[in-house]
DNA sequence: CGGACCTTTGACAGAGCTCAAAGTCTGTGG
DNA sequence: CCACAGACTTTGAGCTCTGTCAAAGGTCCG
């Protein structure tokens, strides 16, 4: 049955996140079975800032960019979610609304869990929770970090450190605009153009439209830079 | 006995916090119990960054300074905890070291509970995580509202919303340094004297050798600036 | 084909960081 | 009780990074 091969493939998606792993499988069959999915094409919106807060949002595939706007049309992205990672944490522990919107990047199937269903599940399990903690924790550190390098770090600095960053998640070819880039670094799209002019010169990538390939893994590495985390 | 009494103030201390409300006073007791105290002087470090976690820090009296340092010496303040207020909301579940170091501003108690106390009462209590994640959430949100105000209002709008923070969080008298302000709105010393010199011209404060008074407490409000969560 | 989006580059201006020097306050120790 | 070192405040001058505005060409999609 077709049925019960999605159901699968969603025990499959669960069991290896958040702690789940020693979990039985009956019990990830539950959870599983009371999800559902849902598709997005590029570029559209899967919650906004605001919204109130009913589901928990795992990606199933596809690549989702969760970010905030300012008041004056800026942008910042403060997590790229691939297969596996979850959206919202902390959304249906408080059901509140979020400074936080999500956006899907590529063509994007999602699944989706009641809040009530995920939390009853979560509460039985401590492990869970303290995952969740821990990846709050570096949530937090991570845009203090960002916060730091604002102050002492220049436009270069820290766009070396996104590529690193990317890099590490996402392998030497990365397919995203520069736009792209300049929301992960907080800075300008032309200032993020002028900076990849230079480590072109410097041989450090190459690029095409809508991609920057990493030409020196190496370099940036014994750069002893930090990476974000997103 | 004045070892009952001590343990009363440590139970009036938890009650109001994290949801521990609806909890019974023999549960509270309890972890009352093995609890300890520590006393700190002004300027003196509670813990450091990349330290491991062993206990779970509340603030009993005075005022602690929680920040991260930059490599090339800069410092922000991430959270100012008063009374009742927590220090390591992460820490405990985790052990892992964060990029935090917290720092007494005045003279100090802390109350201490062990790392296991404190979670193996917390798993008990839903409410208690519930109310957890909410304060992360909080957490998270203003950090990236500093980083979206770093790239898009100017150091005197910043201090300005750190002004307004305070004043709702302490009054409209705020006893720090310029330093201390500086390093809550991500900018130097010079900047934020500067900046005080005009707000002073404009008649929106006063202010002597480590205090500011904030004369016009509702001009501020009316600007519409939200607060950030320190 | 046209519009939308992305890239590229130049010129310019200004916010604010840095360095510097001097004055003021405070509390610690002799 | 006084002196002095250290911390805080104040203000100036200069410089530079980078955000802003602008113009033009390339690419993709409907």
């Amino acid at each position: 049955m077709d049925n019960i091969k999605r159901l699968d493939q969603r025990i499959e998606l669960l069991r290896p996140i958040l702690g789940f792993e020693g979990v039985t499988f009956q019990q990830l069959r539950e959870i599983a079975d009371c999800s559902f999915e849902k598709s997005y094409s590029k570029g559209e919106l899967i919650f906004d800032q605001g919204e109130k807060c009913e589901f928990f949002y795992i990606v199933m595939k596809g690549l989702v960019k969760v970010s905030i706007y300012g008041s004056s049309g800026n942008k910042i992205t403060y997590l790229l979610a691939g297969t596996g990672e979850p959206l919202n944490l902390v959304g249906p522990f408080t059901g509140n609304p979020r400074y936080l919107s999500a956006e899907s990047i590529e063509n994007t199937s999602i699944l989706l869990l009641r809040n009530e269903d995920f939390l009853a599940y979560t509460y039985r399990h401590p492990v869970v929770i303290k995952n969740i903690m821990s990846i709050l924790g570096y949530a937090i550190d991570s845009a203090n970090d960002k916060i730091l390098d604002m102050i002492e770090k220049r436009v270069e600095q820290r766009l070396i450190k996104v590529l690193h960053t990317l890099q590490k998640k996402f392998g030497q070819r990365l397919k995203f605009t520069s736009r792209d880039f300049a929301e992960l670094a907080g800075t300008t799209t032309e200032s993020t153009l002028r900076a990849m002019a230079q480590f072109r010169k410097r041989g450090m990538i190459k690029s095409n439209r809508g991609e920057i390939i990493i030409l020196d893994p190496g370099f940036m590495e014994n750069q002893g830079f930090e990476v974000y985390w997103v």
